[in-house]
DNA sequence: ATGGTAGTCTAACTA
């Protein structure tokens, strides 16, 4: 079974990119992010074709999320309970025995910004929704943009980056009690990785090139399933292309089998 | 000290 999160910065943009990655990586299920579109603009058809079921809570020119699966969608979720928002940035479901949230995290914009307040506002309904979540699902996996790197080591520059939003100490605490309050673990940081792994690069400045990047986009499994996680991985590939997303796909790989070869109960 | 790029939609906002 492999999961990925991929923000796209625009669907319409990147649906040629997306086809052409699901087409090598044919993973069984996709959380979307920053699709920056209206419902009844999701390209339905093609993705369908491509083998996978859609579901969505799209919103024009900005925001956006989505999940492509495989297998059938029960228990849709699209609001945060008891937090109202206009903004489209949150999606649950279950599929193929897991439950799956894809979140786009709000960015923030600067510490002293009133986007700032609404992130960790946000943060905070969206923790108490997660825990909830955890309690009622086993098999939770938690994905997508965070708009926060958890530690200096996903930053390439932190010293630069201090005093910013996405590293600030307060987002990063925010972070670590929902890490904290659900037992949900960073999975990537589960396997050796490569020295300055980073998920996000700015468009400006030749960020890509000089690896000035962040790794801002995670994913994050309930215990029973990090257990069962058998790797997970950056792919930068689709950084390299023409007219790229400003974030790569990360993938991870879990091995749900429920018994071992030899009958025993796999733990 | 500021700007650089991209997407949405043609003005300015968001990232």
């Amino acid at each position: 079974m492999q999961i990925a999160t991929w923000n796209v910065n625009s669907l319409r943009v990147r649906l040629p990119q997306l086809l052409e990655w699901l087409r090598t990586n044919p993973v069984d299920v996709l959380a979307l992010q920053e699709t920056k579109l209206q419902d009844a603009d999701f390209p339905v058809a093609a993705l369908e074709a491509a083998g996978y079921g859609v579901t969505f809570s799209g919103q024009r020119t900005y925001n956006g999320v989505a999940v492509l699966s495989r297998a059938p969608v029960t228990d849709l979720v699209t609001e945060v309970p008891g937090f109202e928002d206009a903004q489209r940035r949150v999606l649950a479901l279950t599929t193929s025995g897991l439950r799956i949230i894809d979140l786009y995290v709000p960015n923030g914009q600067a510490l002293d910004s009133e986007k700032f307040q609404y992130k960790l506002r946000w943060l905070e309904a969206v923790a108490t929704w997660v825990a909830a979540e955890a309690r009622a699902h086993e098999r939770l996996v938690v994905l997508g943009d965070f708009n926060i790197a958890p530690e200096d080591r996903d930053v390439h520059d932190p010293a630069a980056w201090e005093g910013g939003v996405l590293v600030s100490p307060a987002e990063r605490e925010q972070l670590q009690r929902l890490l904290a309050a659900t037992g949900l673990i960073d999975v990537f940081r589960r396997f050796e990785q490569p020295a300055k792994s980073y998920s996000w690069w700015d468009y400006r400045m030749l960020g890509f090139r000089r690896n000035h990047g962040l790794r801002i986009d995670l994913i994050l499994a309930s215990p029973a399933l990090a257990k069962r996680c058998r790797g997970c991985r950056i792919d930068i590939a689709p950084r390299r292309l023409e007219r790229p997303s400003d974030h790569a796909p990360v993938l991870a790989s879990f091995d749900l089998d429920e018994t071992t070869r030899d009958g025993a109960p796999r733990d």
